[in-house]
DNA sequence: TGCACGATGAAC
DNA sequence: TTCATCGTGCAC
């Protein structure tokens, strides 16, 4: 399988999120491979944008953020779900992608339509933050066969009190896929 | 040291 | 529409 190289992340943060739908979330852990075609994406800019978690600067929890690209930022939300961001851009930038929903592919049990349930049917919670994803165990690929689709874009879930930053269309998922979690 | 509040999901 | 449930960030 090709895993994603460094310079992938390294790059805008919105276009990023848009290549990454179609890809292959791979997460190996107890012996078992969990593959995942990522269908649904949110883009949060960086330290500038109010609907993201580093608009609150360096701070303990958002330091993964500001790391290099190319790295796991998970968290706890509401204290029962958890949330899976791809680290983007340049160190000191604090941008990411949120994964929001991807499609079985192997080994996946249960529901994969919304963040927190995505997480769960694929064993992805804090320990994995601040992992590496190019290593071995936890890394997104390139897909065994490429497939053409067209990319819808929608204003991001959520982020209402993020005031003009709630409009901008920074949610991209794939046309017509029934693993969407809000078409 | 205390407390308000989520980038959600499920039940009512 | 309500609620579960807890780590984080910031006010005292």
């Amino acid at each position: 399988m090709q895993k994603l190289p460094r310079p992938f992340y390294d790059r805008e943060t919105a276009l990023v999120a848009r290549e990454l739908l179609g890809k292959w979330l791979v997460h190996q852990s107890a012996q078992i491979e969990r593959i995942g075609k990522i269908v649904e994406v949110e883009a949060y800019l960086g330290a500038h944008d109010l609907a993201a978690h580093s608009s609150k600067g360096l701070t303990e929890r958002t330091k993964i953020m500001f790391g290099p690209p190319g790295f796991a930022y998970v968290y706890l939300i509401y204290g029962v779900h958890h949330c899976m961001n791809v680290v983007t851009e340049g160190e000191h930038h604090g941008a990411a992608v949120l994964l929001r929903a991807v499609e079985p592919v192997k080994n996946i049990a249960g529901k994969t339509s919304g963040p927190g349930l995505l997480c769960r049917a694929m064993e992805i919670d804090r320990r994995l933050n601040g992992h590496d994803l190019l290593s071995d165990d936890f890394f997104i690929a390139e897909p065994a066969v490429a497939e053409k689709f067209s990319i819808v874009k929608r204003p991001r879930i959520g982020v209402d009190y993020a005031k003009h930053w709630a409009k901008r269309q920074l949610r991209f998922y794939i046309k017509d896929n029934p693993f969407v979690s809000r078409p």
